[in-house]
RNA sequence: GCGCUCGUAGCUCAAUGGAUAGAGUACUGGCCUCCGAAGCCAGGGGUUGUGGGUUCGAUCCCCGCCGAGCGCACCA
């Protein structure tokens, strides 16, 4: 028989309790059995109370028995506890839990006496998650700002449930790309000097090139001029714009013209441009609530000889060919659908080279599981990676890759278009600036990350109830408001309120909102465990819709006084659980809006 | 053609293999002498693209088909 006026001890956590109770009654009622995991899942029916176990259905099979009967079974062995109310089979062979009253508000003491670190995890491993990690070619667009958004939740998110994590940027320091632009930087500089060189299609066109050109101009005057017709001298093919080969050819022949003419000023404006497009976006990163641990550079890969070795280690291990002059790995022996060529025939390495040696290095610094947030575009590229590692020694299985898929912004029903060459794209900055931080950092959150994302800039700019980041933020303030109508004196302290007596919470709602912030600390392991913090912005929807209703039934601050400490009590701990989480998010939580 | 990610209410999206598939939005009607109405309450809305299979049970797992996006470089 139940006694429902109880109190449960301190850090009671229901779904264990009850896990151990059915553990007893299966060793009764199915001693081959014992081995059976326990499911305890929360009904999306409130009638069907506070927790359900599918075990009877789980044992049907096996004991070949009817589940209802061995329901039955499993009730009569249950050990007597004082925090079951209620115990019902329905159904198919649920059985079905409901708590006591001090069961279900026992979560709030638990809260505040956990504050920040409720719901923290144990985890434990040694994680590190890279993301973003786009070329240093021009500002970061809305793409890469979900790369980010997710990446920085995703990392908070691991390190709340108790991993030590480390997050990383790649710099594509090294590579084609970051030559174009210091050649499509020079040639806007040349322009400053009237000497004309036609501007090449498929070189950077956006106006920030002409900014950096002006800098060096600035800086350098004159000394890197050059005459068009010796810039041109070793520019191959014809004008033809139509011709992709053509037209990588020309700029190609552009970029070894400006090696060779200008020498030790090529590095100079190589590295200005470098340095000038790394700063600007990890200020755009800074300001959006995104920081790394560490900026890892393509090009050290080269300096410190880890890409010769990894390429070295390939071939001791017999995984490459030579063809048509190049180096090929062989791939296809681990999964991929071709060989891919780790050095070309003129000796230089390509970038897949490099790439192996970053993830070798990644493992070699014995991160128990490397994540890499990749843009949905790179799927290809992941056998090709994970078969290195393999032909290598590693254990692929150590690297999770999480593939993000594209972003469309809308404005006015209409979609935007976005390229990078051309420059015609909304930057992450400019969408900073037009709909907030946190607007952004919860939208890029309302959708699973392999679900392609509309992002509608008018719904996410309003300041209105159709906006859910207001809506949660507003719960924040709410309570806020309350606590604020109180004398400094009348409010009691934390640790009073997480000893007040919670019996005066018997309404439905707030039980219900109970109920939720108990859900917390299961949503962080799973979250955590699918790489899915989205499913945390969902969260905070329903525990904001929770409280409102609450809010909107119920007074906080009445005159009876046992009554208005345990709802206070309530309240303070909505208000803590969505602090933790929003902070999660990279999402403030405002005392007024 | 091959591969990856998807297809759920009019629209935008959820749903560790579980019970009557849920929110928001839009539409309709209510709630401020009352702690913040950026709020709440009540309505109608579905053959989960489609056809099979596995299972006591499938939106979820497997196969075929239809449709969408993205890949298929000695670019990064």
């Amino acid at each position: 028989m139940a006694v429902s006026n109880t109190c449960p001890p301190p850090g009671f956590d229901a779904r264990l309790q009850l896990t151990e109770l059915l553990r007893q009654a299966l060793t009764s009622v199915a001693p081959n059995h014992g081995d059976v995991e326990i499911i305890l899942e929360r009904p999306k029916q409130a009638s069907h109370g506070d927790f359900a176990s599918n075990l009877a259905m789980q044992l049907a099979r096996a004991l070949k028995t009817n589940p209802r009967q061995i329901a039955e079974q499993l009730v009569r062995e249950l050990p007597a506890s004082a925090c079951i109310a209620k115990t019902e089979i329905a159904g198919a062979g649920f059985i079905n839990f409901t708590l006591t009253a001090a069961a279900r508000t026992a979560v709030v003491a638990s809260v505040l006496n956990a504050g920040a670190d409720f719901g923290r995890g144990n985890a434990g491993l040694k994680l590190q998650v890279e993301f973003v990690s786009a070329n240093p070619t021009g500002p970061l667009h809305v793409g890469h700002g979900r790369g980010a958004a997710y990446g920085a939740s995703l990392a908070s998110l691991l390190a709340f449930a108790g991993h030590r994590v480390a997050r990383e940027y790649y710099v594509n320091d090294a590579g084609r790309q970051m030559d174009i632009l210091a050649v499509s930087t020079w040639l806007r500089y040349l322009e400053l000097h009237q000497v004309s060189v036609p501007f090449p299609p498929n070189g950077y066109q956006g106006d920030y090139v002409r900014d950096m050109a002006a800098q060096i101009n600035l800086a350098q005057g004159d000394r890197y001029v050059h005459p068009a017709g010796a810039v041109l001298s070793c520019v191959p093919g014809t004008e033809d714009t139509d011709d992709t080969e053509n037209l990588e050819a020309r700029l190609d022949g552009l970029i070894v013209a400006g090696k060779d003419l200008l020498g030790e000023g090529w590095a100079y404006i190589h590295g200005h441009v470098l340095n000038e497009q790394l700063t600007d976006g990890r200020a755009d990163l800074e300001e959006f609530g995104v920081h790394f641990d560490a900026w890892f550079s393509e090009r050290s890969l080269y300096d410190t000889g880890m890409v010769a070795r990894a390429v070295a280690e390939l071939e001791k291990k017999g995984h490459l060919y030579v063809q048509d002059g190049a180096k090929w790995f062989r791939s296809t022996a681990f999964g991929d659908e071709k060989d891919r060529v780790v050095q070309r025939d003129n000796g230089i390495y390509t970038y897949f080279a490099s790439d192996i040696a970053y993830h070798l290095n990644k493992f070699e610094r014995g991160f128990d599981k490397v994540i890499d947030v990749w843009g949905a575009d790179h799927h290809g590229y992941i056998p090709r990676v994970k078969g290195a590692l393999t032909a290598l020694g590693a254990d692929a299985s150590r690297l999770d890759v999480t593939l993000v898929q594209f972003v469309s912004l809308f404005r006015d029903g209409q979609k935007a278009s976005m390229s990078t060459r051309s420059g015609e794209y909304v930057t992450l900055r400019q969408l900073r600036a037009e709909v907030g931080n946190d607007a952004c950092r919860f939208f890029y959150m309302l959708r699973k990350c392999d679900q392609a994302l509309d992002f509608d800039l008018d719904l996410a700019k309003s300041q209105s109830n159709d906006n859910p980041v207001y809506y949660v933020q507003y719960a924040h303030a709410r309570i806020c408001s309350v606590l604020s109508q109180l004398d400094a004196d009348a409010l009691p302290s934390l640790t009073a309120l997480a000893l007040t007596d919670l019996a005066p919470l018997t309404h439905e709602r707030e039980h219900a909102l109970c109920a939720r912030l108990a859900e917390f600390p299961e949503l962080i392991q799973n979250a955590a465990r699918d790489y899915a913090p989205h499913s945390l912005a969902f969260y905070l929807k329903d525990l904001a819709a929770d409280f409102h209703g609450w809010y909107n039934a119920e007074r906080v601050l009445v005159d009876d006084e046992a009554t208005r400490h345990a709802r206070l009590a309530l309240a303070l701990a909505t208000r803590q659980v969505l602090q933790n989480c929003l902070s999660i998010l990279g999402v403030s939580q405002p005392v007024s809006m």
